[in-house]
DNA sequence: AATGAATGAGCATTCATTCAT
DNA sequence: AATGAATGAATGCTCATTCAT
């Protein structure tokens, strides 16, 4: 049932955006009663709370044992196509305005997702400082090899939002910086 | 009167989101009648529409004379620059979480923004593909000075949504990539 | 339409009770919005306030101007005739079990009623306390004229509530007592 | 099991007020099923009867052999003070406004509540008719001992109420008034 | 152009009660 | 007897929009 109810709440997130999210809509989509959803998820801000994660999590299903590589670039790559992947599941996605959550939602959210992006990223940074290639004098006090992991990774969201069916641009860049 | 209500928007919103925007409060702040700001704004979705451009024009308030560097890199930092003072006018601006457009409004009014963010990409492209700095192979058919320029972009927003004072790291990053 | 909708709410107070009163049922019995009312009393809570105070200044609807007699004894007979004439405005009165606030309202509701109220003891007190058939040895540090009124008006409205269609034995219990 | 249901009842009516008792509550704190509360208490409102008389009978917990003095203005003072006592069980009676029925209850909870306190009423009679101090002509038609009786508990009630510590005002007012 | 009362669909949330296990 | 998920009517409140004046 909690699944049920979170799952159709991620449909309606996903195919109409998430301000289209109201609990009787669920209920009726669901056919169960309007109440039940409150025997799962005691608000409506824990209900959105738990469908954005819910829709993260299946769109960035990448676990680190699939980061197989030691070549940063490789990474990306594989980072890139799984994500564009993933997303097969969700033609609809790119209606999805904003998954950040609301003022409210903010702080009880926002921590969750922060740190599991932030493995991910962690991830990419070992990879990164180890791995050989990468030339001399790329890094310094203010480019750090955390601080351009999330710059890789800011640009490879947008591409995905923006539908790119490759990363190869973002390859390029990535070569012309550090190697 | 347009403008006292397009004000009021823009204090609203930057002071408690966009979400908080309704049209009871606005014409009560404005001390003029709820029914007189639809003899300005059809909907509140246009007003909410012009509402957005204005903020994001106040805090781009770069005009294509103010780039007067033929250096990439150095208009780069003084688009920063700028930004940064720009927003000093807009304290609470980060509580503004999100300046996208919901579902319905998304086609209305994110066609005159990116016309508007286009002129500048288009004139720091200009600068890019004149900069005789840039070295060799730098670009190819995946990345454009179009698209690095795209890029480089975005993360010069992230930096200032992520209140930064600074973008050296910024500047690093894109003398590592075309220097 | 304040009046109306004011109107409504007491007259199903002292129908059904305080804790029938709903907005909708206003609303549908005023035949208007139920929007409506919120354009008259921001929240149920004003309403009720509103409600309850209309109620009392109904029932209790004395001016000082009335109190004619010099004698502390007919002064209460006067109250008591008055406020039996006032309810036959209300004939299922009694179904009203309370009209005290609850909880949250208490604070805002309770305080102007009891200034409504106090303003007959302290008329009824400085009669009492002028009334020259009072016997001596009466009143003592314990029992005041202030304490003596309170009890008094205490005891009428027991009666009131009682539906007594006299006070004749609460006459005889103050001729017992003062004079 | 009864008795823990009721005492949980009673301990949330005292505490926040009778409003506040809602059955999923009090299984929560009784660490029962909800649906067990059904199978002692048939509906809510017969567990708020209970709840209400069982409250009524901690504070007026007097019996009979307890009126041990032929003199009805010590029996007062007894009772006065054994309520306070009963009281001390119950810091915050006091948030608990309103101890009486709502509509639908009114016929099957008042009755029982009123032969309870009838019991100590008649009592309180007994004694007053056969105090020889009481002087002469002090009851006629309208005020007979029984509604002296009344008159008398009512004004103790409201003092109760009003936290008053001593009885010496209406101790007073019963000297003035029959002896 | 200005006014602001009226509208009413829409929303989140509560809670007594039922009933299959 | 005990359980607790399921129910769904009920409720207070919001707010974009309309329209007669």
């Amino acid at each position: 049932m909690y699944d049920t109810i979170l799952n159709m709440s991620k449909k309606i997130a996903i195919e109409n955006g998430l301000n289209s999210i109201n609990m009787r809509l669920i209920a009726k989509n669901c056919d169960i009663a309007l109440g039940s959803i409150y025997n799962y998820f005691p608000s409506k801000s824990d209900l959105l709370i738990a469908t954005i994660q819910s829709i993260w999590q299946d769109i960035f299903n990448l676990n680190s044992n699939s980061f197989n590589s030691e070549i940063f670039i490789d990474n990306i790559i594989y980072i890139f196509e799984t994500i564009n992947k993933n997303l097969q599941k969700y033609p609809d996605f790119f209606t999805l305005h904003s998954l950040s959550f609301n003022n409210e939602n903010k702080h009880k959210g926002k921590k969750s997702m922060d740190i599991f992006l932030n493995n991910i990223k962690v991830h990419l940074t070992n990879i990164l400082e180890n791995d050989k290639n990468v030339r001399n004098n790329v890094f310094n006090e203010y480019l750090t090899p955390t601080i351009f992991v999330d710059y890789i990774f800011n640009l490879l969201i947008s591409l995905i939002f923006d539908k790119k069916d490759n990363c190869k641009s973002l390859i390029k860049l990535i070569e012309n910086s550090i190697y």
